[in-house]
DNA sequence: CATATGTGTGGAATCGATACCACACCAATG
DNA sequence: CATTGGTGTGGTATCGATTCCACACATATG
């Protein structure tokens, strides 16, 4: 490993020469600054960052905190995060938990310790701990996904989109509108989408059968067996699903198709997600795209502002969504 | 921030003994232990990692060089890497390419500056100065996809796959079997399933037509427009298909619908990938599960061994593959 | 009883960079 | 000619840890 003092004495100047040659601080002679960078080009002579870091405080690395890297949505916002922090000079510091909530607090400890320049969190649940912890986090902080008070967040508007979805069901004429949602933990997939189903359905004065509304996690199995109870448990049989995922949306059509329930015929199904799946499922669903990479590259702008400003704004920033229609209603 | 200096300073002990008391090397008596531990309970003192790093050389980091993290190949092996090496206390640093391949280069300078403890790199050609630069490279390397020759590669086995796969077709009864591929510059998927189609059919003493062979890029729609083009160009009509990915399967099925040639019945399609979609698109597709998240694993722990053993003894892993028969030939 | 061995501790060097400061030089200014 | 200010350079402290070494003390061994 080359250092900087190696390449000052091949250059014949002082290292203090060599580090402003680097850094185009102060004066350098041309002179000097040639012989300096003959020897790095011949060299490959690197700084090294931890020195560097270990001076200015500035490490140039953003920690992304994530439930999983395999969805397509944590892979398209991770894909935006990417394309605003690399064109800044920044890197993305992987932190993957599984699921596993606990994880997200180890990690932001572990990303702290590294001394990170900020942190995105890509979080599934709004527990009073975490946001505890975030709160007392002292460097940019920013959470993809879920509100938290107090803290930079960048959100999908799941109410309005939900509405709007079960607004399109029916005014195509229907009534009985099943749902499939998931555990209320996880504020923004679980408990706003659901919110927006029954307030629309109330607004319309339709009412909801218990049996319509079934809870999965989050797989394509899961939703076909959930698909399956509102089926079978169901007294009047609904015409209409919303599930609050695409993948929920394919495993309610794979049971219905072996029922041979026809969708759209007999069936209508929106979904929210527009994974690039659902436009290749017989029939494409009608579902809400949240424009995930604008979500990722939107929470990139923000973390450099607050790293430059070296100010934390809490505030909400809420992506568009775009409505697609398919064939499945 | 905290320092060990103040950790030391609050517990009544020289730096030297928290850093012994910390790493559990050398002596500490249990008095100055329990005073040191309560401190940093109390404190909540992390070390700083750049620091540690700088003098011990180590940082607890691989970098991981990917052509995008948008797709469930790159996912799955992500996810497969990141499970050994967060198990023992390592981290990802992404360096997404978005499939330019100079910044494969620049990316490897950025992590040697960065000094990761070693680099995984999802390759998608052999470029010469690729090749060139990796062997230059002082630290632990391994490559997955492709074979790099004097370099520890995780590799699948594209030739056997992709024999094995025309030869199901062959069985079947198709004698007339076309084929889409891409750029014979990413050997992996280019050349070498290219060969094993082409070998299998000869070895088969079946004669190819010029217009059966398609050039595509890696999406749906460039399937879609190469099965157009050797459906109109092709004196004698195919009956059966290998794609070398199930997007490009996907997009060949797709155009197949839309002019009314019933898979399975009239056409048979086979592919590579076993991605999610491919179960689910009408009919499901046959395709090989290379079985992504092993190779990842089985990467970390290759790179991890490199690491712990400070030897580079270049080898060829071959991850198995499996494949899955569904409802398209 | 002298010597060896095992514990426990702090001082100081070190890692590879940056940044401040002092100094030297040279030209322009009054 | 003394003074000023712009250039260019090197010395040195510093960042926050680890690690080696010296030393002090207690106990065990011959």
């Amino acid at each position: 490993m080359l250092t900087i003092k190696e390449i000052a004495e091949m250059a014949n100047v002082s290292r203090s020469t060599v580090s402003r040659a680097l850094n185009n601080s102060g004066y350098v002679s041309e002179d000097a600054r040639e012989r300096i960078e003959k020897v790095i080009k011949e060299t490959g002579y690197a700084p090294s960052q931890h020195a560097k870091s270990l001076r200015t405080k500035k490490t140039k690395v953003i920690g992304v905190i994530l439930p999983t890297i395999q969805t397509e949505t944590s892979g398209k916002i991770v894909a935006g995060i990417d394309r605003v922090l690399s064109a800044n000079g920044y890197q993305i510091l992987l932190a993957n938990t599984n699921l596993n909530s606990e994880k997200e607090m180890e990690y932001i400890d572990l990303l702290k310790a590294r001394q990170v320049d900020g942190i995105i969190l890509i979080a599934t649940n709004t527990e009073k701990q975490l946001v505890e912890k975030i709160k007392e986090v002292s460097i940019p902080f920013l959470v993809i996904g879920q509100e938290i008070e107090g803290v930079v967040s960048v959100v999908y508007d799941d109410y309005h989109a939900s509405r709007e979805l079960v607004s399109l069901l029916i005014k195509e004429g229907h009534e009985k509108i099943a749902f499939i949602g998931v555990d209320e933990e996880d504020r923004a997939v679980g408990y706003e989408r659901k919110r927006g189903y029954i307030d629309e359905m109330q607004a319309n004065k339709l009412t909801i059968e218990g049996a319509w509304m079934q809870k999965a996690v989050f797989d394509i199995d899961s939703g076909n067996k959930a698909m399956e109870q509102i089926i079978n448990r169901s007294k009047e049989k609904p015409t209409a699903l919303f599930a609050v995922t695409d993948r929920l949306a394919i495993g309610a059509l794979s049971y219905l198709k072996k029922i041979d329930i026809d969708v759209p015929n007999d069936f209508a199904i929106v979904s929210i997600g527009a994974s690039e799946i659902s436009q290749y499922v017989d029939p494409p669903l009608t579902t809400v795209d949240y424009q995930n990479e604008e979500a990722g590259s939107e929470a990139g702008k923000q973390i450099l502002e607050m790293i430059a400003s070296n100010e934390i704004d809490p505030k909400k920033i809420t992506i568009d969504y775009r409505l697609i229609k398919r064939n499945s209603v």
